[in-house]
DNA sequence: ATTTTATTCTAATGATAATTAGAATGTTGG
DNA sequence: CCAACATTCTAATTATCATTAGAATAAAAT
């Protein structure tokens, strides 16, 4: 047995600090931190978003918990989880690029999963940029396709929302004459990816943002 | 046996990604990578700033190189490690932003690790804004405390370098007239709160900069 | 009070990761 | 080719983490 000095070392601080990107260090976790960034959540909702059992996601939401990622706070019988800081959206953002660039395998994953997200193809996705315009122009409509729960609890300005599931049954909301941007929880998720291959076919002009709600949030820009 | 289909889902998109919060999620790698952050070091070198043997870093890199985080290229004898992309600076930055404005447990050990940085005392760092302004109208003067390999590898422009243990021995170079930044390998890096104090002790007018090297060169900003 | 529902805790198991010592590899300089 | 050196690999040990089922807790509804 070793004496534990009083002291705080460099050693303290780095295990410390690398809570945070153990928390970051499952693909489970990074699932519930998603969706928690759609908007606060309950561990059953979390738990089925996340295909973990209810126990599981407990107790990962626990991890995040305590490496400083989320609070909880009780409401009646259910524990919403939300995110401490939008900062950490930025910090995913981040891992992201860095993962994209430098792991060949996350590209080729990516491409299989997205294969319509090809650069040379006439579905690439607009960035930020191109839809702050195309919004100032008046020139785009805005489709999200989150799920209702998560359009309510926050959407982009002007937005519609069409869940995935009522997509062919609410085609009348869609304007014919100007193009339409869908988006959704953001890089990784595919609802977006769906709703355009499925208006596509059915012959409506549309494309996808590449981003999502958390990061449109995130870099501080209006939301509803 | 669970076969494993050939179809990639998001489950895989998201595991691949964790591998890099999963670099992340060590004391020891980060100190590493802090130390790459520098410029590039050999095995043994980072071996010995890390506190590690020499096996186990080899390890530690091997992990990081995995995850996409550095490369290595070999050198002689010497196998030589640096960050693959500036950005993982940043990502370091925020997690540690992330870490101290929501873990407690961080606060508390940065202020016992770093007395002297309180926000009250005369020894407030100063930020990469106010350092801009001071280079650009002369009135500051610019210390390195680091080992004389890493800033030879890069350091900012016009500045001296002493590294600590010399420090006494070679005040002769430090102007008296002007207010002097003494910098270090960044904010969790004890070098420039031990010059600053020392130098303080002996009447020097000194401050510390709150980043360090490689934050300023992530930034964009020249070097030399 | 009792039941229901949502969540967390506990204990047990299996899976990963960290560490060390020592062997193996690859490079340099005789 | 051999000797010296730096690094990586291997094997074995220990520690940590993920998962599940089931018990415990806590609030709400009857």
């Amino acid at each position: 047995m070793e004496l534990k000095t009083a002291m705080t070392s460099r050693q303290d601080l780095f295990d410390t600090l690398a809570q945070v990107g153990k928390a970051l260090g499952s693909g489970h976790r990074l699932m519930l931190l998603e969706r928690i960034a759609q908007g606060e959540a309950s561990v059953e909702t979390l738990a089925s978003t996340a295909d973990l059992t209810v126990g599981n996601a407990s107790a990962h939401l626990q991890h995040l918990r305590r490496a400083g990622l989320v609070t909880a706070t009780r409401c009646g019988k259910q524990m919403l989880y939300r995110l401490t800081d939008q900062r950490i959206v930025t910090l995913m953002g981040l891992m992201r690029e860095v993962a994209e660039t430098n792991l060949a395998e996350m590209e080729r994953l990516v491409s299989r999963m997205f294969p319509d997200a090809n650069p040379d193809g006439a579905l690439e996705a607009i960035s930020r940029d191109e839809l702050l315009s195309g919004l100032n122009s008046g020139d785009v409509a805005l489709l999200d396709v989150r799920p209702e729960e998560e359009f309510e609890a926050g959407h982009l300005p002007t937005a519609i929302n069409i869940p995935l599931g009522q997509l062919e049954s609410m085609l009348d909301e869609l304007p014919r004459d100007r193009e339409i941007i869908a988006y959704c929880r953001g890089p990784y998720c595919v609802l977006s990816h769906e709703a355009v291959q499925r208006l596509r076919k059915l012959g409506y002009q549309v494309r996808r943002f590449d981003e999502g709600f958390p990061e449109w949030k995130a870099a501080g820009l209006p939301i509803h």
